[in-house]
RNA sequence: GCCCCCAUCGUCUAGCGGCCUAGGACACCACCCUUUCAAGGUGGCGGCACGGGUUCGAAUCCCGUUGGGGGUGCCA
């Protein structure tokens, strides 16, 4: 048995989806599994729809999901010449057709219905710049792909109209350049997304009429597999426009890309076991028998639980570290979009070392980490329902802030002291030390939801926490 | 219209003829823990689309119905 090679082959024409995620991460486990090679090609033959950006986009994503390749990226359009040998041979054995039907004329004669009805099929016309070349799809008979997870699909070839091949400008389709380059490539297993099943049976058809024309060598019919759908709440396939299916802007969101390799690999199939499992555990276990037949949801409430434990697992220093670009961003080698709520110079990294600790088991992406610590580095506007709730609008919130002012102003400044002060505090005024600690949490962090209290007034200092309630109490 | 695929809790799935009174995870609800919020713990809600077969026995096999999806480009 030959060695498993298996490619992904996307094209550049918007942002990396989530979907392309998923067929090339199943393509990589595959390989990997079978220590086979993964042959990264990107199919920007469409130059009206490819830029440079998405190309590049594709790259560092993959490279950010840690799904490397041992070949590639290959460009499809620098084998453009053999898409067109290709082509040269089908049209020299009689496989194809010129054909100078304009899009109104077929549509005319099929009345309403779509599909090609052959009519240049026997007209013998010469090639010239107005004729695409039409494949001449057997009347009779079926074919059957072999799909590794589906079994056998048979397709009646006369289901198959004649299908364009190469356009009038001489610009081989999709169908046959693909397939084209993936003899080239010497692919064994074509790994891909369900919609391209129907497809299948024309590529067959293509591959087969190819082995048999004259100076072509005949490669064997690669084995197929057919990923089932990645959908949304509306059981459609994910959209582009629609649907936030960005791999980019789950990186930037603070999603970590092992918990999203993690997720991906969940969806249409699953590791024996537990479902949080290491990349070595996939690649150990997986197998394209055990992919399921039905579309998935990409839901990504499941996909921020994961990444939550991801998170979790992390020791201390290395939460600190993978927040680097979200709180440190000038000091970091990328950056999310959204840039943390203080200036470089109030940042301090020694005292994040110190506050991290706090948020770490309290956030499910990194993302949320500037927004939930920034008191601690800068100003923050307090939050005007909060403040109103806990200060504003309640005598004894204020009264609370009033006789904090003065005995937090003595106080062996610990969490345990600060503490315990509030909690007798509180119970002077009747309060439990759940509503007694609300005034002080607003005043301080500007919100009535955040980390630990005491611990963050204890790192925050006396002064910094005197002022800002007697700012808060000023305000009331 | 035609071709093709699919069908287990709301979602992702385990199940590949008896181990199923259908298991887990997310979400949701309740309680516990608790300085807020999380995290964690305990419990709960909730499913084999339907109808026929086959079989001693069907979530598992077959057929049909219904429902959903994909394709039907001189895009990929």
């Amino acid at each position: 048995m030959s060695a498993v090679r298996v490619r992904f082959a996307p094209s550049p024409t918007g942002f990396f989806h989530v979907g392309s995620a998923r067929t090339s991460l199943f393509n990589w486990l595959f390989a990997r599994h079978h220590g086979g090679a993964f042959v990264l090609r990107i199919e920007d033959t469409d130059v009206e729809r490819n830029r440079d950006e998405w190309r590049d986009g594709i790259i560092s994503a993959m490279a950010w999901l840690g799904l490397d390749y041992d070949e590639g990226p290959v460009l499809q359009s620098s084998l453009v010449a053999d898409h067109a040998a290709a082509a040269e041979a089908l049209y020299d054995a009689g496989y194809l057709y010129a054909c100078d039907c304009s899009r109104e004329a077929v549509e005319a004669r099929s009345a309403g219905r779509p599909g090609y009805d052959g009519f240049c099929r026997d007209r013998g016309l010469p090639r010239s710049e107005r004729t695409a070349l039409r494949f001449r799809a057997p009347d009779d008979g079926e074919t059957i792909v072999h799909d590794l997870i589906r079994g056998d699909v048979t397709f009646a070839n006369a289901s198959f109209e004649d299908f364009v091949v190469v356009r009038p400008n001489g610009a081989v389709l999709y169908p046959l350049a693909n397939l084209v380059d993936d003899r080239g490539a010497a692919i064994t297993h074509v790994i891909r997304g369900e919609d391209l099943l129907p497809t299948a049976p024309k590529q067959v058809l293509m591959w087969e009429a190819l082995n048999r024309c004259r100076g072509v060598e005949p490669v064997p019919l690669p084995r197929y597999a057919h990923l089932p759908m990645l959908v949304n709440e509306q059981r459609k396939k994910l959209s582009k426009r629609k649907d936030p299916v960005a791999v980019e802007s789950y990186r930037d969101q603070g999603y970590l890309p092992d918990a999203f390799v993690n997720y991906l690999a969940l969806l249409g199939w699953s590791p024996r076991g537990e479902e949080i499992a290491s990349r070595d555990l996939l690649v150990e276990q997986f197998d394209l028998a055990d992919v399921s037949h039905s579309p998935a949801f990409f839901d990504v409430k499941k996909l921020t639980h994961l990444n939550g434990e991801y998170l979790r697992a992390l020791a201390p220093a290395a939460f600190v570290e993978a927040a680097r670009p979200w709180v440190a961003p000038w000091s970091s080698d990328w950056a999310p979009a959204t840039p943390p709520p203080w200036r470089e110079d109030e940042f301090d990294p020694e005292l994040f070392v110190r506050v991290a600790p706090l948020v770490h088991e309290r956030v499910a992406t990194l993302g949320e980490v500037a927004p939930m610590v920034a008191f601690f580095f800068t100003e923050v506007e307090p939050d005007e329902a909060a403040f109103a709730k806990a200060i504003g609008s309640d005598p004894l919130g204020q009264t609370m802030l009033a006789v904090a002012i003065e005995r937090f102003a003595e106080l062996d400044w610990t969490s345990e002291a600060l503490h315990a002060a509030t909690a007798e505090l509180g119970s002077a005024l009747g309060l439990a030390l759940r509503k007694a600690q609300a005034p002080i949490r607003c005043a301080v962090t500007g919100s009535l939801v955040g980390p630990p209290l005491f611990e963050s007034l204890e790192i925050l200092g006396r002064d910094v926490v005197l002022r800002r309630v007697r700012e808060a109490l000023a305000r009331a």
